[in-house]
Order: C-alpha cells, then structure tokens, then sequence
DNA sequence: CATGGGATTGACT
DNA sequence: GTCAATCCCATGC
C-alpha cells in the first residue's frame, strides 16, 4: 500500500472528505480504515480557517496534505487533513475508523486502567468511534500539527476511496458505491457538533458501520 | 489583560 | 435526556 500524494489533498475538500472513505491512517504500529468524515472549508462559518490567518490557523492555510492536530473542549486531539492548494483554509476531519492493526494496544490507550475497573473492556467498535477516541486510540498528539501526512509519523494509504476514484468522474464514482458491487455505500448528512453552517450536509460515513460516531443521519443521502 | 467559546466525551438522572 | 471537565486562542477593552 502507498501513502496518498499530495495531488490527492490538492483537490476540491468535499471530494477528498468522499475519498478518503476507506483509506487507511496508521501511526505508532497501529492503524484503521477511515468510515466517517467531514469537510471544513474558509467560506463557511463553522471552518476554523473562516477568521482568515492566525496562529491556530496557519496550518489549515498550509500544503496541502499537512496533519491539522487541534485541541477541542480543552480535552482532546482532533485530526484533520489539508486540502485545497496552499493558501487555501480547508481540512477534512477524520471522525471514525474501523480498527484494523493494533487493536489490543488500542484499548490500552483507551482505557488504560482496562478490567481493573471491573468494567468490561471496550468493543473494537468503541476504540475509534469518533474524532477524539480515534487520536486517542493512535496516540496521535498536538505536537504533530503541521507534520506532514506525506512522510510524516502520521500515514494516511491509499484505498477503496482512492482506488474507486481513479478514471472515473464524480458521478460514476457515486453509481458505482453500492453495496451490490462490493464497496460500501457512503451517506451523506450534516456536521456533528458545530453551531454554525449547520445545514450543510458535509459529512460523509459508511452506511450500515458499527464504527462510526453517530448512526448514519436518519434522512442520510448520497454524497452532493 | 480578561473573558468566552468550542469540529467531544463519559458519567450520571 | 443533562452536564462538567479543561485549555488554547480569538476577541475586545
């Protein structure tokens, strides 16, 4: 498998979100297949990048293909890729993977004091059900903002989200994700957890995934 | 320099 | 369903 170049990054943020559906993030030995995602753009309020420039932003402005890493409530570390040519303020947010490689030493991330507590220990399903259990269960940190998703400790490989999207056009691409042709059908919907741009339908995930954050929107479509 | 608000999660009623 | 934890940083005085 092959990291994803930065032509990939390079395109329009709501087809990188679409394409980066089951592609594949590893860091520190473990990895996951992304199932869920959504777009972040500076023409819309919700987008960090929509204030212009500053010292958070600079990295979303950035190559793209750079790890956007911020800190969210305080608590937790977000991962996102950027997209759109340099100058331009736009990332996908990884929201949800399918753990792949790891798994055990995702759990111990996760909940280090594990049975111990005499808690049952977590589902595969729970490890990377959302955008901070996901950088949790990598051990993905803050000080990785900026560090790039093309050679990087952060890799993000090619998969059916790439493979499906070569020699085809968007359209195409849309008819052939059915589940009667052995890819997974992707729905789209609005963006979990914002106030602002919330009609937007940006977020994209895997129909029928025990791993993502959220059930898939009731009222879920196709991607556009 | 003080303030307020999150691209969330887990615990609890 | 509600709610607090916790900290970076944008904003305004």
């Amino acid at each position: 498998m092959s990291r994803l170049a930065a032509d990939f990054y390079a395109r329009p943020v709501l087809d990188v979100a679409r394409d980066l559906i089951g592609c594949v993030v590893e860091h520190r030995g473990v990895s996951g297949a992304i199932v869920e995602t959504e777009a972040y753009h500076e023409s819309e309020p919700a987008c960090h990048a929509f204030v212009g420039v500053t010292p958070r932003t600079r990295t979303l402005f950035g190559e793209p293909g750079l790890a956007y890493v911020y800190r969210s409530y305080g608590i937790h570390a977000l991962l996102n890729a950027v997209c759109e040519p340099a100058g331009v303020g736009a990332a996908v947010l990884i929201r949800a993977l399918e753990p792949l490689d790891g798994v055990e030493e995702m759990r111990l991330r996760r909940d280090p004091a594990g049975r111990e507590g005499g808690r049952a220990p977590l589902r595969d399903q729970d490890l990377c059900s959302g955008p901070g259990k996901l950088t949790q269960a990598l051990g993905v940190e803050l000080s990785e903002n900026g560090t790039s998703l093309l050679d990087g400790p952060i890799a993000i490989y090619a998969g059916r989200g790439a493979e499906r999207r070569a020699g085809v056009g968007r359209d195409e691409a849309i008819a052939m994700d059915t589940p009667s042709n052995g890819r997974p059908a992707i729905a789209s919907g609005t963006r979990i957890g914002i106030t602002k741009a919330v009609e937007l339908r940006w977020r994209f995930c895997v129909v029928g995934s025990p791993h993502v954050s959220r059930p898939w929107p009731r009222r879920a479509n196709r991607p556009g």
